[in-house]
DNA sequence: CTCTTTTAGGAAATCGCTTACCTAAATGAA
DNA sequence: TTCATTTAGGTAAGCGATTTCCTAAAAGAG
């Protein structure tokens, strides 16, 4: 049985589709009667309007595209996650992007997006090339740049101040008498990078710079952060701390020690970053620096609204929100 | 600027609007000359064919409805991302839908997806009520029924042999010599009903039949799953070992144990089901069924594609592949 | 009881694309 | 050279809404 449309809806009703969808939209002026009858007709036919049609004459797709790396990392299924139920709430759909860092993806998916005529795209990737960005703007889609710098004249932004994130790691496990640490992290991500910067300047503050022997990058892959983490391990003196940059990490490197018979916390301090949920789960349970993500994605889709809606404009704002430590058991305290 | 049509493209290379359409879908018959030059005024206008044109005017929306109780939990989220890939690469997007396991989204999210014309939708939820279900058929958008039972006059399903499962898991805990063992899983997903009937038929086969107080049901909420496992685990005697429907359970399950000085694997073996990257992660890393998540999901994308495409009807076909048990630390030997 | 103003609802263009059908020119056959 | 085919490309209807006029009828004014 083909789906009832509105010519339908006007036959069986014996009105014009012009009454049907006035009464869809609540606009024009349609008597009670009339009304009522119009609705009991859509009713019995099951009509639901198509938002293609719809779109195509003008209205808005109801549609955000949004651009993660991997949705089966727990931060960004986090992130999606939270992105999903606002936007489900203002009755939009969520393209699910995930890029695995590569630029052709990238490229292929905005494509995609736009095709699709997207009202908006998210992107908490750290990519993005000048031209991309072009073509996005060409075909005016608004675009808010999640958990990501973001430059103020391309897009707003929303992200934790991740610089302040590294800072406070770094004070807190300087403060516990830490001060021989590794830091292991992402440093093609720009956002990474910026929280081990945090946590170097607050170390070189203290006199106590952190040689480059104790930093090492390594992306999220599971084999290659475990290389990362044994190399930091083997250093001499060995690091009495980590810094991850991502929960992630730092449940590698848990993980890691515990199996070279390192004991965490005893003889291994270690502090992530995002406060997944794993984070919790982890034995034993992690010290992180938590990102407000709910906050975060409440207020990205709706600046991201805002702007689809005509509200605002360049300069695009930036929105940066204040990480938080959260305690729990993976950092003690040395008695110097 | 506005984004270029088909009309702009047509005006531009100074032809009729249906020849650009050919050169677009490679139809018709079009000199190599005209073609050529065509696409070139495509590049040069950055002309990109609207989806919801070419959708309106009776072609496909190339788009997937996913629904999962969340997206944010690490199989799901796994789930989605193979989808994803493997969509993408055929040229397909996905919305996300993360019901939370109640009908109330489920509804609202089918109602979305059907108004926006997806070809398919992909469940991997367990609700989806009649009426919904007649919904779906009246607007012939074919279904697929993922990781969970489906009706062979209703959908299409790819799933894991979850009864083989639990049979598995039981044997093998049963040969290592634990009889007195404890189950967990959400007994209101039919899916990890059966996955513990296996379990219990195996025992019962060997005249252990298990005990009511050793089964207990609980779903993806850590607090709630923290007691269930306490309860579990107060049973006296104590059980030897605990199976667990899903990784997540048994994680937590590992936590309150370990929490409670009870040592993992020596005083209490754990199995889990799943494999998601965390029973890796975890510590001791986890033993665990494994589902074959990435052949469902190729097999789930085209067999879906294949209904879509007109080329199978009812009754629907039924894959069920096999689970498979991945050993690792959790699970210690008892000598009897 | 006219004449003006509302009110209720309809006609038709439009959005950007696909496609069936049509036609003129080019090619081939005889 | 003439007639039948191909070939190349255009015309126009249709997909399912929205929206801008329009107009007849009803209501109100004087």
């Amino acid at each position: 049985m083909m789906r009832a449309t509105i010519y339908d809806v006007a036959k069986e009703a014996a009105v014009s589709i012009a009454t049907v969808s006035k009464v869809v939209n609540d606009t024009g002026q349609i008597s009670e009667k009339t009304r009522n009858h119009v609705k009991q007709v859509m009713k019995k036919l099951d009509y639901e309007p198509s938002t293609i049609a719809t779109a195509l004459s003008g209205k808005k797709t109801k549609t955000l595209g949004v651009l993660v790396p991997n949705i089966a990392n727990p931060f960004f299924g986090e992130i999606t996650r939270v992105l999903e139920n606002i936007a489900r709430e203002l009755d939009y759909a969520i393209i699910i992007c995930s890029t695995y860092n590569q630029p052709e993806r990238e490229k292929e998916y905005i494509t995609l997006l736009l095709r699709k005529h997207v009202d908006g795209i998210i992107i908490a990737t750290e990519q993005l090339d000048e031209e991309t960005l072009r073509k996005i703007n060409k075909r005016d889609t608004p675009i808010l740049k999640f958990s990501v710098q973001a430059n103020p004249n391309e897009a707003t932004g929303v992200t934790t101040n991740n610089f302040e994130g590294g800072y406070i790691a770094a004070r807190y496990l300087f403060d516990k008498g830490h001060h021989q640490v590794g830091l292991i992290g992402d440093l093609s991500r720009d956002s990474e990078k910026k929280r081990l910067q945090g946590f170097c300047d607050y170390f070189e503050m203290q006199q106590h710079a952190i040689q480059a022997s104790y930093i090492i990058s390594s992306d999220s892959e599971l084999t290659e952060a475990k290389k990362a983490v044994d190399r930091l391990l083997n250093n001499t003196p060995r690091p009495t701390a980590l810094f991850a940059t991502t929960d992630f990490l730092a449940i590698v490197a848990i993980n890691s020690a515990t199996q070279k018979g390192i004991k965490v916390p005893e003889e291994l301090s270690v502090v992530g970053f995002d406060n997944t949920i794993y984070a919790q789960l982890c034995q034993p349970p992690l010290t992180t620096i938590e990102q407000p993500i709910e906050e975060m994605g409440k207020l990205a889709i709706h600046q991201l609204l805002k702007i689809i809606n005509g509200e605002k404009s360049i300069p695009y704002e930036q929105i940066v929100l204040t990480p938080k430590l959260i305690e729990r058991q993976t950092v003690s305290s040395i008695n110097l």
